[in-house]
DNA sequence: CGGCATCCTCTTTGATACTG
DNA sequence: CAGTATCAAAGAGGATGCCG
């Protein structure tokens, strides 16, 4: 990218990640760690191959990912964030909750991977009720299936399937977003196709922020 | 835009703030506060004119900024943000505290505006002691003068001179910044230039985050 | 003067195909 | 798997002109 050519801490944060894709590259590498090439294609649908070659080569030059030869038997080139990489959470976490409100209103035709759910969960949800024992709520969008863990005052989304979820949400993201963000009750979008499975007191443990 | 199409709150706010520009208007915007059109040209050097009248188009059908026909004397347009364009203070903020590494290896050939220091003083300085009474520090880096009040736990950047400040830094952006960075002893930024007049102790007063 | 629109060139991005 | 190569399309940059 062009440099601004100004002297101001957010057009050189700009000059480093305002390119096209880059923070989602970014955002990849920290919902799911260490990638390869070619898990990062499949998390980032509609990017062109030479075009995460190049983002891959200038955030590496810019000392934001390392590119290391993993050994055998997994023999691939792993793209891993560095430290002042892993700083931009607080960036896509800034963006990612300014962002919430577009996804309540989007429509269907968006791609979509479940990890995608880790900053909107995260930053615009919180545990209403810190003292109480943790509880997990499965959610299973179609894609791999993923959890949120609630407790501790904490929120958090990770990868897999709960072990025992208190609930598990089952049906279209937009609807799970819904629910979440409560602007679609529960019987809205069980009707529009939502499945609830389990607790559904929990719901009332995420807040939202 | 071209939109990501991605069903992620990063993604979509990125669909709307993610062009080349955008941040930095919104950046002059907040800073600021409403502005003429050429007030925006004069804070955002390097932006071609159509580009800067295309994105305020765009900024304002996302609702963003509105545009007033200020009545006379003004007798002018004055673009100013929406809440949900100032509720971009907390991602400006974000970026400012990554970028702030970047400002004090920057070269010299940087564009500054005083008021740009914002996202960076207020970002990376905090008041180390939030009992005593507030100091302010003159900053006069050749552009319109600013100064950092510090009190009460708060920093922030206002424009113009301070009153009566404790400490005035006067000289090229670079040195003040390396002296509040902690990155540049008052010695060395004296010998390159730097003139500090008054109580130089409230240099203690604000440390970095 | 303030707020653009036009025209032109140059760079970046996108889509697809191909390769060690 | 991890990229290049190629080419078309879109966007950015710079100069200038226009109109109240």
């Amino acid at each position: 990218m062009k440099s601004y050519g100004q002297y101001c801490s957010v057009a050189k944060a700009l000059d480093v990640v305002g390119d096209r894709w880059t923070l989602l590259i970014v955002r990849e590498l920290i919902t799911q760690g260490p990638c390869r090439y070619t898990d990062l294609r499949a998390g980032l649908p509609g990017i062109a191959s030479n075009l995460l070659a190049t983002r891959l080569r200038e955030l590496e030059a810019a000392g934001l990912i390392t590119r290391t030869a993993a050994p055998p038997p997994v023999a691939t080139t792993l793209f891993e964030l560095t430290d002042r990489g892993r700083q931009l959470k607080d960036v896509l976490d800034a963006l990612g909750r300014w962002g919430v409100d577009f996804m309540v209103t989007a429509d269907g035709s968006d791609a979509f991977r479940s990890t995608w759910f880790t900053f909107a969960a995260e930053n615009f949800l919180s545990d209403t009720d810190p003292a109480a024992p943790e509880v997990t709520i499965g959610l299973d969008a179609g894609d791999a299936p993923v959890h949120i863990a609630v407790g501790g005052g904490r929120v958090e989304l990770r990868r897999g399937a709960a072990p025992a979820p208190d609930l598990t949400l089952t049906g279209e993201p937009r609807l799970i977003m819904g629910v979440l963000a409560g602007k679609l009750t529960l019987q809205d979008a069980r009707s529009a196709g939502l499945s609830a499975a389990g607790d559904l007191t929990v719901l009332a443990r995420v807040g939202r922020v």
